[in-house]
DNA sequence: TCGTTTCCTGACCGTATGGTCAAGCGAAAC
DNA sequence: GTTTCGCTTGACCATACGGTCAGGAAACGA
């Protein structure tokens, strides 16, 4: 809650055990999250997944749902910084592939998180309702923005730059989000690097050749 | 809670009855299964939705596990109809033009079914297992071979089938598991016709340009 | 009308959950 | 050496949940 003002400001043994165990905590229960969901997840369960007893977490975080909401956020942050990808671009081959290969990469390593945050909006967003009002929706209109100059500099076809935009999310979300689902149509057995690399290339071109910018 | 609701219209057969009170009870599972999720649902909040005693609905559904995999297996069904949609097309643009036309209509119409759909899919298919290792697959398989005639046959660029279908996939039912977000970013209205036809045109454009299709 | 089957539901039960608390622990500050 | 103060945790609590049950009401077939 409020800390003192730097009685002691120096990183000391105490604080390395605060970061370490938020850090342990936060990774199993964005697990947990992603597995059962916000109302299948119990507290046990995380604390069993962090190998801590539930009190402890009970510690560090006020209540369940604040442990969530950290979860969340994270995950947006992350989120955020691919977004970058598609600055200072000359022409959606770049910029778009440029971001289509980090949205590609954050759902091979962070399955869990693109989870909790597609379950978060499915559920209508209690949580991060603001940042879809805010920050979300400032991003989408700046990079449509931009997607439009592209298609009146001739770099693309008139497509309509929000659904680009959707079928960007959705489909490299959906490696994430349905992975369990691609493994089993894969014999069981989770996509090799050679069949990631092959996703993020069919994925790539199919869109970029279909805004026509290749 | 329950009026005994006799005055306009009374069953005149106890098949009715039960048809009646079973299709209720899993029209308002579907939509509670879809907001809370499968944790975060009880059995209470689906009879208040239907307008039961919670008592009259695990009369006729053994328990909340049984009344869940009726709805998920509800769902399949309506998903595997539209995948007929493909069958018996000349090429690409006709049949995977109406598939993906039956899969947009399908998350503007059934938008919880889907998500019920998604959150199974994304906790590792609890339920549907069998359905994805058998059905899934197999009509997985039979459509990709199908795509890759298309292929062979020079009706469309050499893109890999199943990658394909997943964006197929990834893409129709964003609309419905993000409907939210996109309502969101729609200054908080859903979609108006115009728009979800703007969207239905935008999807199958985009697709059906980035395999060389059109 | 009577007997049988199906439907309906308030009351109840065992369990699991999120969260609290008070007592103990141990490293650092004095 | 003593005190301080954050860290740790087993035990506990109120609540809410899924599910049961007994018994009454309604719908049939005869």
């Amino acid at each position: 809650m409020s800390e003192p003002a730097s009685l002691h400001s120096r990183p000391s043994r105490r604080n390395e055990i605060r970061l370490q165990n938020e850090t342990i905590i936060l990774r199993a229960a964005e697990k947990v999250f992603a597995e059962a969901g916000y109302g299948g997840a119990t507290v046990q369960l995380i604390a069993d997944m962090a190998g801590l007893p539930k009190a402890n977490l009970l510690y560090y975080f006020a209540s369940k749902e604040d442990l969530y909401r950290r979860v969340v956020q994270t995950i947006f942050e992350i989120w955020l910084q691919a977004a970058a990808a598609m600055d200072n671009a000359p022409g959606p081959v770049e910029g778009l592939g440029a971001y289509i290969d980090a949205k590609m990469e954050i759902s091979r390593r962070h399955p869990d998180g693109s989870k909790v945050w597609a379950s978060e909006v499915m559920h209508g967003a209690p949580v991060i309702q603001d940042y879809l009002e805010t920050t979300l929706r400032d991003w989408t209109n700046g990079r449509a923005a931009l997607i439009q100059r592209w298609v009146d500099e001739g770099k693309m076809a008139p497509v309509d730059p929000e659904h680009l935009l959707y079928m960007v999310w959705a489909t490299t979300q959906h490696y994430a989000d349905f992975g369990h689902q691609i493994q089993t149509l894969n014999g069981g057995k989770p996509l090799s690097n050679a069949q990631w690399q092959a996703a993020k290339t069919s994925v790539k071109s199919m869109i970029l050749r279909g805004i026509g910018a290749i």
